[in-house]
DNA sequence: TCTGGGGTCCTAGGACCC
DNA sequence: TCTGGGGTCCTAGGACCC
């Protein structure tokens, strides 16, 4: 309806990890700075001059700049400085859109006789979130989501760009695919044999042919996008469709037994989360990854939902078992996880399913109902004094976790 | 030089039902 | 009884994003 007018915004802050550190300490301003400990989990612009990237280990990272200073991370510090950026962009819009920890959407078309067009909320959002929490943001201002985030992407590092309805075609054309949100390592190599290397070039291509290309979907995606064609809109409180945890084990030996405690540990960790946020999955997906990164999921769907630590790892350890004797020629296992989907609401009175605790071989082991209890003293038990302070079994003396709870914590979508 | 953890969406084949 | 078409659900894998 708005189309004609520049209101979605793109607002993503500039390598924030990095920049909360710099802010934090500030003989770290100007200098190159990572975070992380084995590996980078964000790098300062000073950084990234040097070639340093996220997800890049740490001792390469020490090579390509000998000078950078390696931090470990406030993690709670995040949380709150992203909370309160957002919290300004709420102050302009209800209309919000938290895509991560550090980025959202905004639609303003609604806002304009309050505080201006497009971008002078991007100004003031800008000046705003320097000035009271002393942190570079980046905003793009165009008509559609998709553009927004280009813009952005481009305005980078601490800039604004606004792109003026009519002149979509002249700012899309000469910039590379690799910027179309959808576009990865292996649709933009598949693009480059064509020949096909900016938003231009892809525009051009026939849809058919993009289709046979890259898929049916992503090419009609792409096409989509290429020709600025976006219909999507600015969704605030999107519900998750899924739950998971997984953790990285180096190189462990294949065996049962550590396979069982980390997968009880990650379980817990899922199980949890799904009964503070009253809901429980009907699917339960375990993946496993041998070396040579070879990785294979199994999973299985029940007719209700699951949210019991007990029964989910049970389930996640019965399929993880079977991923293992499937593939008996393999030596070491590097990387567990267990996810939930199909999610629907945690039944108040939860039906379980008739596992092992209602098989008379088993006698002695909890019931479901007696899960549910044992869940909710230890949920209590945790929201007072903290996760480690109990935990089921082995758990509590479960496997080194390579990650700190509180990046875990940081990396899920929906925020504390 | 093979890197962490949390997600979304798509594809393709098979089972099953109408 | 045979054939066909359509829809839905499940499983496994892959690409991608932050």
């Amino acid at each position: 309806m708005t189309k004609d007018d520049a209101s979605i915004l793109h607002a993503d802050l500039d390598s924030f990890y990095a920049s909360v550190e710099q802010l934090l300490d500030p003989r770290l301003a100007g200098l190159p700075v990572a975070v992380g400990t084995g590996v980078v989990l964000a790098a300062s612009y000073e950084a990234k001059a040097y070639g340093v990237r996220s997800g890049m280990p740490a001792r390469r990272a020490r090579e390509l700049c000998p000078r950078l200073r390696f931090v470990g991370g406030n993690f709670r510090e995040y949380q709150r400085l992203g909370d309160a950026v957002m919290g300004v962009l709420g102050d302009f819009t209800p209309r919000v859109e938290r895509v991560s920890i550090d980025e959202a959407f905004l639609d303003v078309s609604g806002a304009r006789h309050l505080f201006g067009d497009g971008a002078r909320i991007a100004g003031e959002i800008r000046r705003r979130v320097r000035e009271e929490l002393g942190l570079p943001i980046s905003v793009g201002v165009a008509t559609t989501k998709h553009l927004a985030k280009i813009a952005s992407q481009v305005a980078k590092p601490d800039g604004l760009v606004v792109v003026e309805p009519g002149s979509e075609r002249g700012f899309l054309d000469p910039l590379p695919v690799g910027l179309l949100w959808g576009v990865g390592p292996a649709t933009r190599a598949r693009l480059e044999e064509r020949g096909i290397r900016t938003i231009g070039e892809l525009a051009r291509v026939s849809p058919a042919v993009l289709r046979g290309l890259v898929g049916r979907a992503t090419g009609s995606r792409l096409g989509a996008l290429a020709a600025n064609d976006d219909g999507r809109a600015v969704a605030p409180g999107r519900r998750v469709a899924s739950v998971g945890a997984q953790s990285a084990l180096g190189r462990c030996p294949v065996g049962e037994a550590p396979v069982r405690e980390t997968i009880a540990f990650l379980a817990d960790r899922v199980a949890s989360r799904l009964r503070a946020k009253g809901r429980a999955g009907r699917t339960v997906t375990v993946r496993v990854r041998f070396g040579g990164m070879r990785s294979v999921t199994r999973s299985v769907t029940v007719p209700s939902g699951v949210a019991t630590t007990l029964t989910l790892t049970e389930l996640a350890v019965g399929l993880a078992c079977g991923a293992l004797a499937d593939h008996p020629g393999e030596r070491e296992v590097t990387l567990l996880g267990v996810s939930v989907s199909n999610l629907v609401p945690e039944a108040p009175v939860q039906l379980e399913l008739p596992l092992a605790g209602d098989d008379p071989r088993q006698a002695g082991t909890p019931s479901g109902l007696a899960r549910r209890a044992v869940d909710r003293a230890l949920d209590e038990v945790r929201a007072r004094f903290g996760r480690d302070a109990v935990g089921h079994g082995s758990v509590v003396f479960g496997p080194r976790r390579g990650v700190p709870d509180a990046f875990r914590a940081l990396a899920e979508r929906d925020g504390p």
